[in-house]
DNA sequence: ATAATGTTTAGACAAACGTCTAAATACAAT
DNA sequence: ATTGTATTTAGACGTTTGTCTAAACATTAT
């Protein structure tokens, strides 16, 4: 199943979710780790770290009872050279303003 | 009126926003111009004009009857700055694998 | 087997979103 | 002033999204 950019923007396109990510940069974590950064329910945060998932911006792994998360932030190449792309092929003309 | 990530990433994560930004990369170009490249109303697409506008991904300028519309790639600074945040500072003990 | 803990799934609900039609606004030309 | 063209605004409608509660599933310990 490829990932395109669109999972990728619209599961970056949330706040909780962004900040997900900026936890796990860190490191690892269990899903009821990540449950303390925030005032939401269990079932709540689940929801978003299967979009996150989905999106391939993160991978699990059981261990135990527990399922660790990991960032993974390969997926995110695309969104990079689509907006390098966007910020780079201009209009070559307007350059000598 | 400061423009926020979360603007941007809203923005950039519809695909007919993302397109009407390739177009606009080109040269800049009036709503109707814009609208021949969709199979959607004007009214659609005033709406998606709007809301980029309302990232300031896009700039709008009066001509006439017409109203050019125009990219303005410097608000993806923010983004840009957020991805290469989570890309680069990683757990760095990790670079021993 | 039972209980306890960690996590997900199912179902519901309000809010946000993308789209449409119809009406309104703005400007240009007659 | 009227008509015509370009665009936006208003209002409606179905879909998706973020959230919750309650129930289910999975693993470990008793």
């Amino acid at each position: 199943m490829i990932k395109m950019l669109q999972d990728t923007l619209k599961a970056l396109s949330d706040p909780t979710r962004r900040k997900i990510l900026e936890l796990l940069k860190q490191h690892p974590m269990s899903a009821g780790d990540i449950g303390t950064h925030f005032a939401m329910t269990g079932a709540t945060l689940s929801h978003h770290l299967s979009v996150l998932k989905n999106a391939g911006l993160v991978l699990d792994e059981k261990k135990g009872t527990f399922i660790y998360y990991e960032i993974n932030t390969s997926v995110m190449e695309d969104m990079l050279n689509w907006v390098t792309g966007i910020l780079g092929e201009g209009n070559e003309k307007d350059k000598k303003d």
